[in-house]
RNA sequence: GGGCGAUUAGCUCAGUUGGUUAGAGCGCACGCUUCACACGCGUGAGGUCACAGGUUCGAAUCCUGUAUCGCCCACCA
């Protein structure tokens, strides 16, 4: 026997070792596995492309998780013969990338991006983006992923590029690109247009104004954002309201604060009668619903009085106040002219922005947006039907049911999508102007023409994932072969974001799913319950929980009791649990081959044996079952119990009188299934615990195949 | 305001299509230097499955309602 089983098992010196091992194999590259004849060149395909993690610094134990999940199916699909690609890349998160060089700049140099310049500032975004790739492929080898770095890819790569362009212009010819005036949302802090979706909303207590435009203004109007108001061009109050019928239609002038103001009284339906004083300020450059109010009154839209820095540009005593001190200058002189009528405190959802805590303005811009209810030319649908048939038809299915109704309900209420943002890093919009003249997908080659200055956002390419990795617009082998993927791993959290989008791109552009099934993680919280954060300081790192555990036990904790879609806690207790096991198995093997050594294995078993070879089986049917059908939480906690709870306390036990005794054909029986049922369990754990297992495996006398890796699942 | 989910042992959670006596890990108590393992072994305590009704031969599981907690979406000026 080998002399390392008379030591605990250390996953640290394993590990890395073992990884190397694998990696100079080939065996993560599906073709590789053909050549040798680990798999098939006809067998059915299994393909995940991994979420490309953003290169924003380094992954956390969400990202272990999806890679715990994602490598024990990709392992026991490659286990069990099929042609099993799970391919690696990384995101350029665009705003999140760009905003944490920006932060890194300030802090440390006391420069802002503006001082740099575009061409300098994009250098160092790279120069980021490169050292957080190397961290973050790292961190992958670590974890044991077994993905085929052959095949990598980056969202911000030529090739991606190119898909990119491709699929703009193809949305751009079918009209559903355009270029918008609209209210956006606008953070002043990034200085960029975010998605609807980017924004979080946040509670507050804010304090409820109700005053008059002027002394002979006949109706009150309650506000909450007094300094907007030099801006507003109408009063809208609800067409049944008794109250103010009469005024509707008669238009007033006024001195607002030294701005002088045309108010229109116009009726809209979408004035709730019952909240203040029932009648609303209309600042259409400042509030979505205003604009629409002012575009169904035929109102000016053009009343800008907010800048990108939310300052004000209206003349007088509020010119280049901030938002916040104008609005205590106006309070102050509507006390002073006797027009503030009351003052209330009310709760306010305050609109922030995601990655930068800025408070959003709205503001009017001219953008790019993405018609998700316009009929798509030839086809008869609009995107948003694009969207949901697929999930209709079970055509693409949830692993946790309850989100097929989060995910309608959201399409349902979905609204154009804004692509275009104001920052440097990641794809320029490709498009060129000359004068008039327009250019779109690659630029023109004669003289004159400007790109446009802005970037798509991010999520624009991560919705082209699962095919531009593959190779498209060129219509590869890889394409053909691996595309639709299988399955879609990843947290709930980017349903919208991501999993949403790349059914739009993938169904736009190539008329199929992008993948069949989806499998979203939940949240990993600490053992408090809360969410890891930087400044809680209670993230694990995975690497640093690697080092002290292992990659297995990490793994074993992040999966065992986790179901699908739910949150859950993870401790450093929880994951030494699994280390303990890891050495438990080692412990097993060592009895085993000790107690087998110089022992003649029989070809037949003694009935007790047959029941116990029997009872694997079954076990081993279990596993591959709930595998299947992605219950690996139940998966490997059934693994876990008969390794240690039947096999080692139980079938141990009895075998040594068995093994010590006279009976020489129930010694060999038994010694052949103590071998047997040790190399199916390290079988059956190998997607799970890929380290241990395979060190155990090469460790063992006579072994036939060589890599557990590839050797064949039990059937 | 609309939607989704949760409530099971002290704690964290499983429990697949309704089917024996409801399980695991950690923790706890007691005892073990037993020749695979103290990263261990043995024994044990601990549950009205949130509550109230209903369906069923049978309910933690299905239905209705209530309570509490969590999350998502929308957002009132």
């Amino acid at each position: 026997m080998d002399e390392k089983f008379l030591k605990p098992y250390d996953p640290t010196e394993t590990e890395p070792r073992i990884y190397a091992q694998w990696e100079q194999s080939g065996f993560f590259n599906p073709d590789t596995c053909i050549a040798a004849g680990a798999a098939k060149p006809d067998a059915p395909t299994f393909s995940i492309v991994l979420p490309p993690p953003n290169v924003t610094g380094r992954l956390h134990m969400g990202h272990a998780l999806m890679l715990a999940v994602e490598d024990t199916l990709v392992r026991f699909k490659r286990m069990q013969g099929f042609r099993t690609l799970w391919l690696p890349g990384t995101d350029h998160a665009a705003i999140a990338t760009q905003s944490v060089v920006e932060k890194k700049l300030k802090k440390e140099e006391g420069r802002s991006r503006h001082d740099l310049g575009r061409e300098e500032l994009l250098k160092r975004v790279e120069a980021f983006a490169t050292e957080s790739h190397d961290t973050i492929v790292k961190q992958l080898k670590t974890m044991g992923a077994s993905l085929d770095w052959s095949r990598e890819t980056f969202t911000l790569d030529e090739a991606r590029n190119k898909a990119v362009r491709t699929v703009f212009k193809q949305m751009y010819d079918a009209g559903l690109i355009y270029r918008g005036l609209r209210i956006v949302n606008w953070d002043p802090k990034g200085q960029t247009t975010i998605s609807d979706d980017e924004i979080v909303y946040e509670e507050r207590t804010a304090k409820l104004y109700t005053f008059r435009y002027s002394k002979d203004f006949p109706i009150p109007v309650a506000t909450t954002r007094p300094e907007t108001k030099v801006g507003d061009v109408a009063v809208a109050v609800h067409p049944d309201d008794t109250r103010y019928q009469q005024y509707v239609g008669k238009e007033y002038d006024a001195v607002f604060c030294d701005v002088p103001i045309h108010i229109n009284v116009v009726a809209d339906k979408d004035v709730d009668p019952e909240f203040g004083t029932g009648a609303v300020g209309v600042t259409p450059a400042h509030s979505k619903i205003d604009w629409e109010i002012a575009e169904r009154h035929n109102l000016s839209h053009e009343n800008i009085v907010i800048n990108e820095y939310a300052k004000m540009t209206v003349p007088g005593r509020l010119e280049g106040k901030k938002t916040t001190e104008a609005r205590e200058l106006v309070i102050e002189w509507l006390k002073s002219e006797g027009l503030l009528e009351k003052e209330e405190d009310t709760r306010q959802n305050i609109a922030t922005a995601e990655r930068t805590g800025g408070i959003i303005e709205p503001l009017p811009k001219l953008q790019w947006w993405i018609a998700v209810n316009k009929e798509i030319p030839g086809r008869g649908k609009t995107l948003k039907e694009l969207m949901l048939e697929p999930i209709e038809r079970g055509e693409i299915r949830f692993v946790s049911e309850q989100f097929e109704k989060v995910y309608r309900h959201w399409i349902e209420n979905l609204r154009d999508w804004c692509i275009s943002r104001q920052i440097w890093y990641g794809h320029r919009i490709p498009v060129w102007y000359r004068g008039e003249e327009i250019a779109v997908g690659e630029a023109p080659e004669d003289e004159g023409w400007t790109q446009d200055e802005d970037t798509l956002d991010t999520w624009f390419s991560s919705g082209l994932w699962t095919f531009s990795t593959l190779g498209w617009p060129e219509t590869t082998p890889d394409l053909s072969a691996y595309h639709p993927t299988d399955l879609i791993e990843t947290g709930y959290d980017i349903l919208f974001f991501w999993v949403a989008r790349m059914i739009l791109m993938t169904e736009f552009a190539l008329g199929t799913v992008p993948f069949k099934t989806i499998y979203l993680h939940g949240l990993v919280r600490d053992a408090q319950g809360r969410k890891m954060s930087k400044s809680l300081g209670n993230n694990l790192d995975p690497l640093d929980i690697a080092a002290k555990f292992g990659a297995d036990a990490a793994r074993m904790a992040l999966m065992v009791g986790n179901t699908p879609g739910t949150d859950m806690r993870i401790s450093e207790d929880k994951i030494k649990g699994y280390k303990h096991f890891a050495n438990k198995l080692w412990n097993i093997t060592r009895f085993i081959l000790e107690r087998t050594e110089g022992v003649e294995l029989a070809a037949e078993f003694t009935q007790a044996d047959a029941a116990i070879r029997d009872e694997l089986s079954a076990l081993a049917k279990d596993v591959t079952a709930d595998l299947e059908a992605y219950r690996i939480h139940l998966a490997a906690e059934k693994l876990y119990h008969f390794t240690w709870h039947r096999l080692a306390d139980e079938i141990l036990e009895e075998s040594k009188p068995i093994l010590l005794g006279e009976d020489a054909a129930a010694r060999a029986s038994r010694a052949r299934l103590l071998r047997d049922t040790l190399d199916t369990l390290l079988k059956l754990l190998h997607p799970f615990m890929p380290f241990v297992t395979e060190e155990i495996w090469q460790r063992i006398p006579n072994q036939s195949e060589k890599l557990l890796m590839v050797a064949a699942w039990p059937r």
